[in-house]
DNA sequence: ACACCAAATTAGACGAATCTAACCCAAAAG
DNA sequence: CTTTTGGGTTAGATTCGTCTAATTTGGTGT
């Protein structure tokens, strides 16, 4: 059996893999778990003898096929719980993940299915990143693009808000500003910021590091029925 | 912080108080917690050095104030998430401990406040076992009596099945016997085994163990409102 | 080519929770 | 009042995940 640790480990690879390319260097890893470089060498060895990574001295790991499914699966756990915690328990959305992190590592298949028929087989979590599939299928990531690349004018739907810093979310969802948001770019400022415009009229500035982390595409003129997100 | 270990020796010691006497044998812990005796030995004087147990060396262990409410904290976590999960996840009876017993550890009092309120402040779990309150009170247990200590004739009401073995509990509530169910004792036969009838009509016999975890009490002439069972 | 440097690995230690083997109480039996 | 003996404790080892300190590696820069 896999200990939470080690699960912890193959969803931080894998994550980075998403990101930049692979091989994953150790030291990135390290800073991502918050553990020291030769914490991840002993780990990073541990899940190459099971065949959950590949690994090459000196340069850094890929997770293979296997190890590939184990972080979908917790990934999964995680999405599926967050949703969870939103829809059933009345959890903010600035709440759940740290909730959803340690829960994710010890519900049973039992748990994930049941929680996933009440919810009705959700697509996507409270923060617009998409449920891996109970098949487990690789998630395709990315239709979508950051809000800090866009200029001013034209519509843009709130696809998803990979931030996870309860302060900042809580502050966006107070501003209006949560996954199906419509709003238009209204100022670029030079200084590293950018200011929407929402349907309400309202405006709302918003530094680099948010607008980065707010992912846009061309609004769903369809019409609204919550799972249109793919 | 308490680590799960820790928990699951506080809840055992406690749960062994409950019965026997205090102090608690050593052997009587590993015994329960599936572990050997220096173990036990070990684990016990960190939780004295802890200030959760009184030890008296070659004697045992009872639990101090501190080392009770932790006992009952993570009771409480368990009996919410049995029923919750049965409530709201669709659970049988039957597979809701094993569940519980990991999840009771890893549940944040958040978690906890909000499950207690979505289920309406319950005070009795599935297995009718009462729920420890917020405020972590001892409770009270036993107005009730097993059934085996009954002899024929007088309805009884089930109050509580101190059993968790899954079959042993999917054959009871197949067999109509849960917490809430009427029935009167047919017959105790002189081999280990005890025959009840239901309000259906229909009769049920049961080896000696089981009539020993079915604890019964004068039923209930008021209305059924699914709380009254204090 | 050679030295340098950042990053990775190896070496050795630690705390938690567990085990087996050896030893020691203390309460019951003479 | 001694002896027996079952159960408890001590000693020492193991695994897991982590650390710090020392060492090695491989790519960079001159």
């Amino acid at each position: 059996m896999l200990s939470a640790k080690m699960e912890d480990y193959l969803k931080a690879i894998y994550r980075l893999e998403r990101d930049g390319d692979p091989p994953i260097a150790p030291s990135t890893i390290a800073e991502m778990l918050d553990v020291t470089a030769p914490t991840v060498t002993s780990m990073v060895e541990k899940l190459a003898d099971r065949g959950l990574v590949e690994r090459e001295k000196y340069k850094g790991v890929r997770t293979t096929p296997e190890g590939e499914t184990v972080a979908l699966e917790i990934i999964r756990h995680h999405r599926l719980l967050e949703t969870f915690l939103t829809e059933q328990l009345g959890y903010d959305w600035a709440e759940v993940h740290e909730e959803a992190e340690v829960l994710e590592h010890h519900i049973s298949e039992e748990f994930e299915s049941r929680v996933a028929a009440v919810l009705d087989e959700p697509e996507f979590d409270p923060h617009g990143d998409p449920i891996p599939s109970d098949s487990l299928d690789p998630i395709d990531d990315e239709s979508a693009t950051a809000l800090s690349e866009h200029s001013e004018g034209g519509q843009l739907e709130v696809a998803r808000v990979r931030d996870r810093d309860p302060d900042e979310l809580t502050y966006l969802s107070d501003a209006g500003i949560t996954p199906g948001t419509v709003l238009t770019v209204e100022e670029v400022a030079p200084i590293g910021m950018v200011t929407v415009q929402l349907e309400s009229g309202s405006s709302v500035s918003l530094p680099d590091h948010i607008a980065d982390a707010i992912q846009v595409r061309a609004p769903d003129t369809q019409g609204e029925d919550g799972v249109s997100q793919a």
